[in-house]
DNA sequence: CGGATCCTTCCATTCAGCGGAAGGGCCGTA
DNA sequence: TACGGCCCTTCCGCTGAATGGAAGGATCCG
């Protein structure tokens, strides 16, 4: 009898399981970092690998270690909630990065999270913690807040019935204060995220809509704290979302 | 007997037929299209992509239908050679970007075609057929010029045995200039690609160096012909590429 | 309304996948 | 130089995950 995760698991499951070995942390792994880390026996893993290779969804690099490859990149480049979204958005993103050199950033919302799509980040702004192709807890960033006050109710719901992470002593814990700050994100159009991920960075993010209206991302700028009043990057940030919105609306 | 192509066919390489049936021209596939596009039987394909869906490598729209979901763009967004080279790169490329506002793109070479991993573009530069996610025959571009002139002996000459596209009257198609311009381009240091894919774009291309200064990407400029002298572009374009071969051995 | 096409589900059969074991290679240390 | 530890590769008898034809329901369109 197996006693291990695997037992029973479906090749797929275990291809996937392999490809999600892989972390921002660790790019690099060799064979037996991806048989422990997934669980698979080590000839397992070794067949496994070796197809995806040669497919190349992973490379192999001059030490022997694996990493994501370029082939799996052009497949997943097709996602249109990933680069899709992003080829449509990045001039405006870029019309907004030029007029202020802060840190600009696109994200989706998935589950609990919201997904990095795109940030261009200015040589002195303000650092931020995100990543393209990251994750951070919706509550605790500007675009998430934008994203959660706009999501279905059920999905709100079982956001705020979920503990809410803190990384700093500004971010909202509290589901009754979450609840109150996304009605008035709603009610004004725009989130404003003072200290939420860290201390000396202020968001100010605004939706971006689909052809139906719906609320599919939403575009932040993130600038040090105590330097730019929030509200005064509330009009451009507007209008480089709307101008994303018209952009998915044509390509529709 | 079965008399399909996916007889024999392993899980895994059906699994990876399925995702590479999108394309940048079919972002949205019903399973039919799926099983038609792999050669897979409606029950087997049904199976697959319904695995892929549960783990979010693949989403389904509200018409049913199927699309690269945001998951597998995740993972792929660690791979070093696609956004792990680009987030290295992208403030040389907005540098470059901001001086000119014309076409910035960013390859890798893979075979015997060009991978582009990033592009910025101007809102009224020169119209270019590049994807970000796209790949395209070496020969006929200016990073494809770069990156194959630094390429193995072996590489090069495998490609100059194969047939050249001719994508218009300019673009070289014979083995025997090809050699020539490659030769030229390794002395000189950069490449300049007049009207190989469209007529009225010119490139100028230079290499981006790994930690070892092998050439692992290639960064090009685009500019409508007949508005901008290609040499003049010469020393941008190599500044930001060597900037980025800085970031590069700064991050290994 | 009927034909065409799509999608979902079932299940008897089968062969692809499994993974423990063995062996070779490499590296670091005594 | 030798040895221990760890990594990677390969083998192969066994078995259960995968298979896909068939059936049935749903949807769309002329």
């Amino acid at each position: 009898m197996r006693h291990d995760p695997m037992k029973g698991r479906s090749v797929t499951g275990r291809v996937l399981a392999v490809l999600e070995s892989f972390s921002a942390d660790r790019t690099h792994l060799s064979l037996s970092d991806i048989s422990r880390r997934t669980g698979l026996p080590l000839a397992t893993a070794h067949r496994l690998v070796g197809e995806l290779a040669a497919w190349g969804a992973l490379e192999r690099d001059d030490q022997g270690r694996y990493r994501v490859g370029l082939r799996l990149w052009e497949v997943a480049a097709l996602a249109p909630r990933g680069l899709g979204l992003r080829e449509l958005a990045l001039p405006f993103l870029e019309d907004l990065y030029e007029a202020t050199h802060e840190n600009v950033q696109l994200a989706v919302l998935d589950g609990a999270e919201v997904v990095y799509v795109e940030r261009i980040s200015g040589r002195h702004a303000v650092g931020v913690l995100s990543r393209v192709g990251g994750r951070w807890p919706a509550h605790a960033t500007g675009v998430g807040l934008v994203l959660l006050a706009h999501a279905p109710t059920e999905v709100q719901e079982s956001f705020l019935t979920s503990p809410l992470a803190a990384f700093t002593r500004k971010t909202i814990v509290d589901p009754a204060r979450l609840r109150r700050v996304l009605a008035e994100v709603r009610r004004t159009g725009v989130a404003v995220s003072d200290g939420q991920v860290t201390l000396d960075a202020v968001s100010v993010a605004a939706p971006v809509r689909g052809p139906a209206g719906q609320v599919v991302a939403a575009l932040s700028i993130v600038v040090r704290a105590g330097t730019i009043e929030p509200p005064t990057l509330v009009p451009a940030v507007l209008t480089a979302a709307r101008g994303i919105s018209r952009a998915i609306k044509q390509a529709s």
